[in-house]
DNA sequence: AATGAATGAGGATTCATTCAT
DNA sequence: GATGAATGAATCCTCATTCAT
């Protein structure tokens, strides 16, 4: 039973299918998608919307990750990538590597989103992922991180990410840049945006 | 949930109108139900939740609050009133109205939402009122802010605050206390949760 | 977040709403539609359809039942309940009580789906409630055999009833109703389709 | 369930095409794999499962198999002929024959729905199929039915067997069996399961 | 003034089926 | 000839909101 597509309409055009080959540019869609629509409507964006805006149907979507969660996984996945990137560049010194991650703090509402992990956030189950993710990013940071820094304390160096995590707010980039900067002056500490290279 | 009516609907007695009287205590109880399914479920939680634990039908709700966001503005507008409060008590010092407002940090999820008015909040209007709400806090604590103080600066005040409120997070509140208390420390400010007396 | 119905059409009129009394009347509605959507389309028809064969909303089915099989065991139960009282009426005679069981197991498809109790049955968890449902039914019948009676042997009764439910088959009325009178032919058994009272 | 694709899929070797020599093999193994997920899902279960079990991609599925219908009736053709085999050998009289057919019905559930065509079954076209194949073990049945058997009067040679199939239920193989014995015994039926050749 | 049933749109998810490779 | 990605319709289910009582 359960005759999905009815017989109906029985010529309707299908609208093309690009093949297999188009498999990961879709993922990459839906990954850039889910990044924008977060960017508007905020985490909680229906999975809908996001399939639209990569182009694809619903089912590629699902396809691809299992649930709402993997979606943003996968946002922040890059993100995070990109850090530890910088991270493991000998160019970078700690307070580059700092702005790598103040920069996607401007950049990404969702990967604000992630430093909070603890939240009640609701349905989703975003939390597992978030936790490892910002886990990632810790060890990232530390390699770097001076032993005299005055953020090598105890658990102050991701305190003080979750605080400018907290600070960046506002419509424009602009904005946000600039709060950002504002909060790690308020802490003492050297940082401003820096653009990754594979950004 | 979706408690699913007894089939002996027909002489169920229809659950007593209690008159014109009890209109401002199930006002009151809607506030507090709300506040307790906020803390447990999120700010996404149904409505019909919330009318469900005050004990009182989903009508009532509407005739009290017009939407989602009017509700979610009473709870805070509740929190914002102590801190006002606190600031117009000459019995407190500039550090205790902080306490107070810091106090109301690891309380209430919700208020820690509220100065993070900026984000793209997805569809509900509560940035409207968050905005006035946000407004009221600043006013009240720059009445007693000293003018030598170090957050006296620009718009530093507010930024401190989100910036320790970003820092709130924790399942338990012990945990949202000890990180409140630690990026007061971070930012050099001396601020440490004070229980308000109409809490 | 999710606002769910649309701000959009703004005066889009509601279909009027026959108010709480006609909350029986509803479940009343669904329970006979849910009968004539199993005969025509099975056991598997979407719920949707048969909130619109009632004629009411999609939430309504899900007010009155939590789920699929909620549906199906209220369908059946209104059967077993009149089997039930054929076997506790006195006017009733075994060959009578089993008349009316025969006499439903004619009638409804779904009532025939009960006594096969066993299979695999996909997805719906009706398998729990038909067994309870199926007990009831021996327990009814085994109130009135006599103790000669050729079925009264140990699981003899249960099985012969299950192997007559088999038998009856074919689209229309009297093509299943002649093969339940030829099935219990075979088994030797006196029993011929009684018409319930409150059928 | 739900494989999800590698990220790797750029390097991923084309699991290599076997020729055509391997159609056959191909449906054989749907058609086992139907078996199976048939036993395990009922038959409502995906496509999907069938050809992830046979190990062979969907469109393999649709080459040798129109449509859902189709793939059921291939699995019960195989039981049928096994019937038909019996009947057509020297070797087995008509109570070898009928035991033939028991022990499909204790191992097949498909084969037990077979036997009802006739319910209300829903969008499936499997009905068209499951007469002809009906028809068919009747046919191989009469042909060695004696004229003086007690079944072989009108259409009771098939109400009979559709009488015992609706007994046959029960998780377990043996629990099949048993009522199956149980059954046959009830109409004054010699038969028992028989493990045909080919099985 | 309160109750809670009803409505129905929206979002999530699953699969049948097609088709580029 | 085979693979499995893509499509998208259908179904499930939830809730915001209205309204008869």
């Amino acid at each position: 039973m359960t005759q999905h597509p009815t017989t109906s309409s029985a010529t309707r055009r299908r609208p093309a299918n690009n093949g297999p080959k188009a498999a990961p540019r879709n993922r990459a869609a839906l990954v850039a998608a889910a990044r924008e629509i977060y960017a508007e409507q905020g985490m909680d964006a229906p999975l809908s919307a996001i399939a639209r805006r990569a182009g694809v149907g619903q089912g590629v979507l699902y396809r691809h990750f299992p649930d709402r969660a993997a979606v943003a996984a996968a946002v922040l996945e890059e993100n995070v990538r990109e850090v530890e990137q910088a991270a493991g560049a000998d160019a970078f010194s700690f307070t580059a590597v700092l702005g790598v991650l103040t920069w996607h703090l401007t950049e990404s509402a969702a990967f604000i989103g992630l430093l909070h992990a603890g939240e009640a956030t609701g349905r989703s189950g975003v939390r597992a992922y978030a936790l490892i993710l910002s886990q990632r990013v810790e060890r990232a940071l530390r390699k770097r991180l001076p032993e005299d820094h005055p953020l090598a304390a105890g658990g102050d160096l991701m305190l003080a990410i979750a605080m400018v995590s907290g600070a960046v707010s506002g419509p424009t980039r602009a904005e946000r840049e600039r709060r950002a900067l504002a909060a790690w002056r308020l802490l003492g500490v050297a940082a401003e945006p820096v653009r990754p290279f594979g950004g």
